[in-house]
DNA sequence: GTGAAAGCGCTAACAG
DNA sequence: CTGTTAGCGCTTTCAC
């Protein structure tokens, strides 16, 4: 078969183009400080020969890989529920391709597979890693940090001790959350209803303290809490009736939380906005265009956050300092800070 | 910072451990001819040191990278609009694991990305490629073909010449349409309609061959074409309701289609499943079991095919004979061929 | 069984 | 500007 064509080294193309090694390894490097007719020449010679640098031998001499790592601990199983995941993927893709980086996919789970990501990072076969872990208490983190490699988190760490420098791109979720609610009590709302999501994760924190800052301490019967799925907003809405029968709006977690809710509010025969008014939360839009209203919502830019985790991470990386290391104490250039993206109310029919 | 922590060398564990470079070598690969109490005296200072090979130099001296790419095509943008994609990576994911290779991520856009591909894959930075691109006519194919790397693909590439051999996994689309809509004639159904997915896909195109199967040239107006969104779904229910007033059972393509075709019926008044029968296909829980009703599906196994996908280049690999690479005419031990993975009917409320 | 030595393909000083 | 010279860290014959 085709097998291990062995494909042609440096060594070839200089072979053939009359020159050293050198040559041929500055002209693949950008060409700097070579004469144009060399360029030309070594250029050609590489085009006939086809051929590519091995890459591995360039990482063995450069201590650099051209990749990232993305660590996705899989208890995130909601990430296997929206799109959240694919976009941001999409993001990050897009910015690390931009930077001629490769993505390495790391799913996770449990506690076995944290020791292996913990070996690969520390094994240094990656420049950096982009790690998703917005759950408190999650020991990657930690891991992470350990391993010394620079990383920027997807959401904010749910955690503190040491991780105090951890660099993050979240939305403001609590920010988001304020808007939603003054919007339902801009509406003329009175008892306004909040399902929370999982409350391990941060978002879902965030959300209900934002949902508190409007509120004050609501009627405790107005929270509950569901967990960012459907089945768990159905639950949570039932429960909420229950409680309060006259509740007149519900500021849901997610958009799929609040699509449960939609459906227990309405085979309860309540009509929505009219009896009571419901928002979301991410802006899902398979989600939130098509459920039965449609739903007005807080959109946060999900594929912009990778983007932007992928970018920081990579400026860290080539001011060299390394900076976006949380351990490092870098004084002058200090590396790229957390960053917390707004969120925009986006008005549908549902409140 | 704490930076390039210069990480410890074989040399270095060799040092501590009082013995050859080669020694640990074998140690670290497995041990094999190497006596008991060294070996321990090695793995002592393995642990102590906290070493991690160098998978750079360890590659440039093996040829082997232990790395697999998965290529995902972007106008595959259906994948970011249901699990399908994170279901598919997450069995990729574990089984290449269980096999300590890596997962590099190949997200493409369009022709410009194409090249790029290319060059990495042609680039022998990956030891094989698992490729998504269930596009008619996809130039992604035979591109990776030319690359020569041993590859396995995801769904049946939608491609004949010179494609003979390639190694694929797919869901047995048109046999899963078959037992879908002859469920719908044994329900007792005159007027199936079918909305088809996007037939520029091999799965769209096979599933509608199923359902032609059993159906025979049915009236042209019973079919519309959808293209795997709701929208779509949504779009071609009315379309057919249009032409078939008195159709009694659809058949869509997948399950977003499937829900979006319920909400139109509903809107309609048209009673699901007393008036008309619906059946999905794909059983993404999330969708399937929250549709009103819950919806009637042809089940695949999603993780299970991105298993299977990697377990077939793995092996492949492992043989040595880089058998997956359908350039290979290998004939003895010729490498792992296609499967088709068979389907089940689940039956909820909507027919 | 174990060690010594020879590179894998590339980059990075350092000369010229 | 261009070529020469060392290795990067590891595996792998090949002797001992």
């Amino acid at each position: 078969m085709t097998e291990t064509a062995p494909r042609p080294t440096l060594e070839a193309v200089a072979a053939r183009a009359g020159v050293s090694r050198a040559t041929v390894s500055r002209v693949v490097n950008g060409g700097d400080g070579v004469r144009k007719p060399l360029v030309e020449r070594v250029r050609r010679a590489v085009e006939e020969l086809g051929y590519v640098p091995n890459q591995a031998a360039r990482s063995l001499v450069t201590k650099r890989n051209d990749a990232v790592a993305v660590v996705i601990a899989e208890p995130e199983t909601r990430v296997f529920a929206d799109p959240f995941f694919a976009l941001q993927l999409r993001g990050i893709s897009k910015e690390l391709t931009a930077h001629d980086s490769q993505l390495v996919l790391l799913l996770t789970e449990g506690r076995a597979d944290h020791a292996r990501v913990g070996r690969y990072l520390a094994g240094g076969h990656v420049d950096g890693a982009l790690v998703f872990s917005l759950h408190l208490q999650d020991p990657l983190p930690q891991l992470v940090q350990r391993a010394g490699v620079p990383t920027v988190f997807g959401g904010r760490p749910g955690w503190d001790d040491g991780t105090g420098g951890a660099v993050y791109v979240d939305s403001d979720n609590r920010g988001g959350a304020r808007e939603a609610v003054r919007h339902l009590v801009g509406l003329g709302r009175r008892r306004i209803a909040h399902i929370t999501g999982a409350l391990d994760q941060t978002s879902a924190v965030d959300r209900l303290d934002g949902f508190r800052d409007v509120m004050g301490d609501a009627d405790p019967r107005l929270i509950a809490e569901g967990d960012f799925t459907p089945a768990g907003g159905e639950r949570a809405m039932r429960r909420l009736l229950e409680g309060c029968p006259d509740l007149d709006a519900v500021f849901a977690a997610n958009d799929l939380t609040a699509a449960g809710a939609l459906r227990v509010l309405r085979a309860l025969g309540r009509r929505v906005p009219d009896d009571v008014a419901v928002i979301g939360f991410d802006d899902m839009l398979p989600v939130a265009e098509h459920t039965d209203p449609p739903l007005t919502t807080v959109r946060q830019d999900i594929e912009g956050m990778g983007r932007l985790m992928a970018r920081l991470l990579l400026r860290g990386l080539d001011q060299g300092t390394g900076a976006p290391d949380p351990g490092g104490s870098s004084v002058a250039e200090d590396g790229p800070s957390s960053v917390v993206l707004p969120t925009t109310l986006v008005r549908r029919a549902s409140a």
